[in-house]
DNA sequence: TTGTATGCGTTATCAC
DNA sequence: GTGATAACGCATACAA
């Protein structure tokens, strides 16, 4: 590896003054200036980051840790991220958690050692708490993504999903539902809760009874309990329409229900959270759609606002709306 | 920051025994052992991983560069990277060039000053090449992932694209199809090339002519010319089918077919390259499905072993089959 | 079994 | 304008 010493032999100069013409710092003659970049150039001399990291205290990396790399929400997510942390130079380290406690850890115990400079941390579940107070302890900054974590004060950038939840319920008051299920994504996730509250305030506004043995807890990652299934349609008075709790639930959900030979809408409406990204053929489902990207990007921005300190104390919150967008997968109940 | 000088005052010992604690190396008695280690956790410790690289002259970091994060393909094989790379002990560095040569020569300029230990490297097309030669000449070993590079040798692990799109589209031809299109990904792309060989490879097989009227080419980002798309249908003798490069533009083609109102397989069969991820209800889609998990996975085994010089020095080319897998998107032609 | 000196590649400080 | 020196946190080689 070329280092500044190399440049600095060939250009008869002290390793000082290489420096400088990197870091355009201090005063140099514009001869020495173009002498020394152009041996740089001859040289292919790339710095060292480092050794640079090491005397500056700050490493110019951040990382992003996201609970499922499958789900394009989170992907989009990410490039917003990407986009704008290179835009800030700064580079971006990933992470993927799959919603495990376990695999998380183990990316916090890689984020300390690798001394990134702030974190963007959507949180697997409740239990992350712990994990974000060893960042906090060791003073790295971080922004919540997406989830709140209770316990845990900070900036955040999240969603509204207390309201996403209540417009999509309505929507399906509207159209004439009124025994509406829930499956949802564990009550351990902030966002899984504010749904459940939104979707308690839609029956409220319309005074709807909230039937317990309509509102069912699963899993963000997928939809996969058929027996759950199998007991919301034999209830004594089955729902006619579900609202599911993010895009994977309602895609296992209604892959089920075709299984068993229930077509939707016409039998049962789907609504749910987050869009389902570029791979799906005919945009069926009715949404409340998230600014992903944004999620990503004003994370971000929170991030290095917050590392440069160019920022008030209090926590900053970022509330991101989502949009109501009805499509083929929600209609009028069955008569 | 607490470095070992910290827990070596505490625990009235010399940084070295501390540093010999910490990687299990040398003699320590088991006395000392423990103090240190009981100290080490009191002071909350986390080795400063720069430090350690700036001496060591290594990372433990690699770095994986994708084409298109927005894609199941690659999100899949990134999965299979990142589970490989962690439990070989290796950081993950990602990065997504979006198919473009100026974001891809950004990123390549950042491995070089991370000095990550080596790159999987996914090229956004032929013009890749002055990139890896980039690499190859500051001796960063990588191994090249989904695409080949015209004049780089190297290690490399592929699908065989051209054989698999041979199986596609004799699977039409098995339906009774004989006009059948291509649309297909850049020919700047490795990939893309070797599924018009394996096109035309099955045609010839089968005494169909080759008709260049119906070989199209386009993007694998997406599809969206819809005056290709009309061209195709307006011939004096129309292809009943289309075998599209890969999973989007089978997507992008289906939508746009739906909105002319050709229906699919009915009027016109559609085929592709790769699956499509979690995100679809129905799994639709003939395709030609790759082990994109394992090009991950099997990647970042070879790029290690490379690293590690546990292999032999001639290039290792791993080339993984796809499977045919037969479903709705193909049938017979119209009579 | 433990400690000392040295260097990894860079930059900040201050002297020339 | 330019350069010598020390420091960032750690590990290797060698002494004690």
């Amino acid at each position: 590896m070329v280092t500044i010493y190399d440049i600095a032999k060939q250009a008869n100069v002290s390793a000082m003054t290489v420096s400088k013409v990197i870091n355009n710092t201090g005063k140099i003659s514009e001869k020495t200036r173009a002498r020394v970049k152009k041996i740089m150039e001859e040289m292919n001399y790339v710095p060292n980051s480092m050794a640079r990291s090491l005397v500056l205290q700050e490493t110019k990396m951040l990382s992003l840790l996201i609970p499922d790399i499958t789900n394009p929400f989170f992907t989009t997510l990410a490039r917003g991220a990407e986009d704008a942390a290179m835009r800030l130079g700064y580079k971006l380290l990933f992470g993927n958690s799959d919603e495990s406690l376990t695999k998380e850890k183990e990316y916090v115990d890689m984020i300390l050692s690798t001394r990134v400079d702030g974190v963007l941390f959507s949180a697997a579940s409740d239990l992350s708490e712990p994990h974000l107070q060893t960042l906090r302890k060791h003073r790295i900054p971080f922004v919540l993504l997406d989830r709140e974590v209770p316990g845990v004060e900070s900036d955040a950038v999240t969603g509204n999903s207390r309201e996403g939840a209540r417009k999509l319920v309505e929507h399906l008051v509207g159209l004439g539902h009124r025994r509406i299920a829930l499956v949802n994504g564990s009550l351990s996730v902030s966002t899984a809760r504010d749904r459940l509250d939104g979707y308690k305030d839609a029956l409220k506004l319309n005074d709807i009874p909230f039937d317990e043995s309509l509102a069912f807890e699963s899993s963000y990652k997928h939809f996969e309990d058929e027996g759950m299934l199998r007991r919301m349609l034999e209830l004594p008075d089955p729902p006619t329409a579900v609202f599911a709790g993010n895009n994977f639930l309602a895609v296992g959900l209604i892959r089920k229900l075709l299984e068993l030979g229930v077509k939707v809408p016409d039998r049962m409406s789907v609504v749910c959270f987050d869009d389902l990204g570029a791979s799906v053929i005919d945009p069926f489902f009715t949404v409340a759609s998230q600014p992903a990207y944004q999620f990503g990007a004003m994370g971000i921005q929170l991030l290095v606002d917050r590392i440069k300190g160019a920022t008030t104390p209090e926590w900053k919150k970022l509330v991101l709306p989502s949009e109501l967008i009805v499509r083929g997968s929600s209609g009028r109940p069955p008569a």
